[in-house]
DNA sequence: AAGTATCATAAAACCGATTTCATAATATAA
DNA sequence: TTATATTATGAAATCGGTTTTATGATACTT
């Protein structure tokens, strides 16, 4: 392997040198410089980033920790973030915890392993200990989507609340009384949001909240298909059926579409489904849910920039708490029931 | 930030001795063990991997460098990826080059300079200098999914040519006589394989191969919605029309059918489309376009396996060539036309 | 009991860069 | 022309681990 002394000993120069050159600081001879070049040149010379970080004291390598690579929710975070980062002479390695702390806390590891110089994270755990490791040694981080309880941290996220309240009044406004919501663990900051922003449409609108038609999974740790699907199971079992159903997010949206299915239910002539969260692409098939959408692309986005200026030592302390809007698109999972 | 040394001084040991117990490596007295790992507790000691790195000439880091993250094929590539090395002591770095081979390149150069024990890629290049820039240096590498002429490496791949035939014959069965393929650009092992397999189906219905019905993307560098979208436009201007269409891959069958839309032509009822690769969990909704899937998880899981056994020399020099075959599923994108 | 093998540990060298410090060469100022 | 500032470069120290070498203390042979 060719080292900086191989490039020092070809160019005639010592070592120092040539780390000017590769740096482009201090002064070094016009002539120096290109012979140091063509020495790299003729030996493709990689410089050792291990070697160079172990010095420096920093990576140029930041980490986004996402619950799962395949919501395209998470994904267009993960473009906007590495469209910002990458810009700025940035890596990004991607951590795909699909909704497992211990997971989470594997990577919290190899990140304070590495050196990593600054984290963005949609955490799924109930705890914050492993994320208070990262605070410690005043490695830059910034929270997305997901609200940390006891954490003053950096943050970008939707306003759940606010979502939550458009989709119910949307649906109250087609005549809609019984309505349903079938949501993740409420340690989620989102899913609580969620659940609050139900009930005061609910409430707004002075309809009684009936708390079997809340269902709240209590067995895993995100937002999931699966236990959505096996929640629409238990609800549908009760005397009291909704005549429209509320889904924590898009995914849940399709267990809980896969279990009305099953249950010989149609939507929107049965029964009516709204979610949060877009499927992109997915939906050049067929638009279907109507859902209140996140600017995920822009959330990435503005995670980056506040991580890399608080990195780069710009606005210093003061934290940085984004909230951004979601937009109701109303398409086809709602009909026009009057009850 | 707190070092071997800090722990050494703590434990009241030398920091060889430290090193020795974290790497549980050579000889240590049961009570100086405990001591150190006392000291390491107390002190929150996170070893400098790049240090670590530095010296011991080795990572425990693999890169999966792939076209597309949000395409399903490649995240679950990258699960069964990730499955098998995080099991084994390995991090993988996701990168998304997004079909361009600028960042490709890009990333390569990174690869190179972290010093990553291993590379797995979908390349999207049509040159291979910068991926001989990695074999040069006996880095560990493996192609999954696409082939590359003139480079002598393992791969992981399906089979291309074979599932073609069998989306064709499923065509031609139904009674199908002019059948269109819409495909990303011939540089792509892949892609050429499946307008093989096209070719060879027709050949041998003695159905003639009419080249207005053959489009080939030359615009864009890999398997592009957006193109396909644009191509089948073009077809549609044509006198002949086909009765059915054959997409290069799951998002150009998108792509395709959203042109159809457009021209007022149902699926499958007026035409019928069918491609390679599924789409997982949004056919939960609807399950729609026949396909011919390949076993990616499995390819993710495989590639792991062999380039894990490269780095750490198991079975030596004799390449791999793992190809393995898709299954044709049928569903609601095909009519039963008799043409 | 003396000689050899094993255990336990420390000191020092090393990995490959960057940075500080020192110094010679050149340019500028007085 | 001499003093001072600037440019250009190299030697050596450093980052934080791991590994080699050396050595004293035990354990095992014969």
């Amino acid at each position: 392997m060719v080292t900086i002394y191989d490039v020092a000993k070809k160019a005639g120069v010592s070592p120092s040198t040539v780390s000017r050159v590769l740096n482009k600081r201090g002064n070094v001879k016009e002539e120096t410089r290109k012979r140091v070049e063509q020495a790299c040149q003729k030996l493709n010379y990689v410089p050792n980033a291990n070697a160079s970080s172990l010095r420096k004291k920093n990576t140029k390598t930041l980490a986004l920790i996402i619950p799962d690579i395949e919501n395209p929710f998470y994904t267009s975070v993960l473009k906007g973030f590495e469209g910002i980062t990458g810009k700025r002479g940035y890596n990004t390695i991607v951590c795909n915890t699909d909704g497992n702390s211990t997971k989470e806390e594997d990577f919290i590891n190899t990140i304070l392993a590495k050196r990593i110089d600054g984290v963005a994270i949609t955490s799924v755990s109930r705890s914050i200990d492993h994320l208070n490791l990262v605070l410690n040694r005043n490695i830059p981080m910034i929270l997305i989507d997901r609200k940390l309880n006891g954490l003053d941290v950096d943050i970008v996220c939707g306003d759940s609340f606010q979502g939550a309240i458009k989709l119910v009044n949307h649906l109250i406004g087609l005549g809609h009384q019984k309505i349903a919501i079938i949501t993740a663990p409420v340690h989620l900051s989102t899913s609580r949001e969620r659940l609050e922003g139900y009930k005061t449409a609910l409430n707004r609108a002075n309809i009684p909240i009936d708390n079997n038609l809340i269902k709240i999974d209590k067995k895993s740790e995100g937002y999931s298909s699966e236990r959505a699907y096996e929640m629409v199971k238990e609800l549908l079992e009760q005397q009291e059926v909704p005549t429209a159903i509320f889904a924590g997010n898009n995914f849940m949206a399709l267990g809980v579409y896969k279990a009305l299915r099953e249950k010989g239910l149609k939507v929107p002539q049965d029964i009516a489904v709204v979610c949060f969260d877009d499927m992109n692409f997915i939906y050049q098939i067929e638009p279907f849910f109507t859902t209140v959408v996140q600017p995920a692309y822009t959330m990435g986005k503005m995670a980056a920039e506040i991580l890399l200026n608080k990195i780069e030592g710009r606005y210093e302390d003061n934290k940085q708490k984004v909230i951004l809007q979601p937009q109701l698109i109303i398409r086809k999972s709602c009909g026009y029931k009057t009850n």
